[in-house]
DNA sequence: TGACGTATACTCACTGAGTAGTATACATAA
DNA sequence: TTATGTATACTACTCAGTGAGTATACGTCA
């Protein structure tokens, strides 16, 4: 038997469809609440405005995406640069789907870079200082001098494909980024 | 004595501030007509859409931003790496501005990320691709096995430190793209 | 057992403030 | 006189958020 999903994972669940669909100002609370299937009032009973709606929509995808970006590094055979190469390639890949819109912690913050102090914008840099941290955990092991500045521009190439692809809408910017992460790797490591 | 400035240029001059300051969507027609001076009317009378508006918005920071981009480089004595690294310096002095946004062109796709064929996202792109290729032909005189692809790592670190900076409120990390890019420029010539 | 109290989860109907865009009239200058 | 540019005043609609109330479930005390 189904179980019956709660009106809160109901009201999240569409939070997140039309949030990194349509963008944060673009999406009303009316909109949420009618494509949940409840009544905008039962929204605001689960959560307490609006921007508490963004704030956890962005943490609702904290870790699975980090889960995803891992699961893809691990399961690649080879050497390092294979490794951060695969995880570009895979994100080319998703952004092929016509419901790609690059990434939500990014276009977020665009939309609320007037808002330094919002709740969400921390969420969001969290986010991303924790991929930079767990990159630069993996380099850690190798010969490499400098694995904090190495993880740095990886994440500087990928974040910089997340907004190119979402210019030009071709996916192909993402597997030059890749090219140029394997290089800047292979270069890190070769002057170990 | 000074020129009387045009009501029209009035108007794109508020676009342009409340546009780039506090975003596409959460300026309204009205707010931008209070700070012209002017009555909505008139607003409409030069500019027959919000959505007109926002593209003469990016169309009048075409050209002034790619001039100086190019002004840094040139002005920049030394090798190319130098050059190239000279521009994220200049771009890491313009992000400790309290005013500084970001990238208007980069915030304005993120914002419209839901309407593909918007005339603003054109012209956004159009930039885009015109700092590429301008970097592209500035590397085509040096022996470098690939000028297109080394533009391309460069664009996307640039935007990557955009949208990154403007995640964290931390400069350094436009500094830290700008050293990035010096290395691929001299791993480029070093590989000629 | 059953009457009462209370917390949870929900709805209907509404508010005041904005939203893009427009009908119409008036002024000024060629 | 006619085109250009401006203003007042308006329409029809959407926005985030709320006041007031309801159905149901659960616990506790007589």
């Amino acid at each position: 038997m189904p179980e019956k999903i709660s009106a809160k994972d109901r009201i999240l669940d569409a939070a997140n469809r039309l949030f990194y669909g349509e963008g944060i100002r673009a999406v009303s609370v009316d909109a949420i609440a009618e494509k949940a299937g409840i009544t905008k009032r039962t929204l605001y009973y689960h959560f307490k405005s609006k921007d508490d709606l963004i704030e956890a929509y962005l943490v609702s995808r904290d870790q699975p995406n980090l889960a995803l970006y891992r699961k893809w590094f691990e399961e690649t055979e080879g050497e390092l640069p294979d490794k951060v190469e695969a995880i570009f390639a895979e994100l080319a890949r998703s952004a092929r789907h016509p419901k790609w819109k690059g990434c939500g912690f990014l276009r977020t913050a665009a939309e609320l870079a007037n808002m330094p102090g919002h709740p969400a914008m921390k969420v969001g840099a969290a986010h991303k200082k924790k991929f930079e941290a767990w990159l630069g955990e993996e380099f850690k092991d190798l010969e490499v001098q400098s694995p904090e500045d190495l993880a740095r521009h990886i994440v500087l190439l990928m974040d910089g494909a997340f907004s190119t692809v979402l210019v030009h809408r071709d996916p192909d910017y993402l597997t030059s980024a890749g090219q140029g992460a394997r290089l800047m790797v292979e270069n890190a490591m070769k002057r170990a």
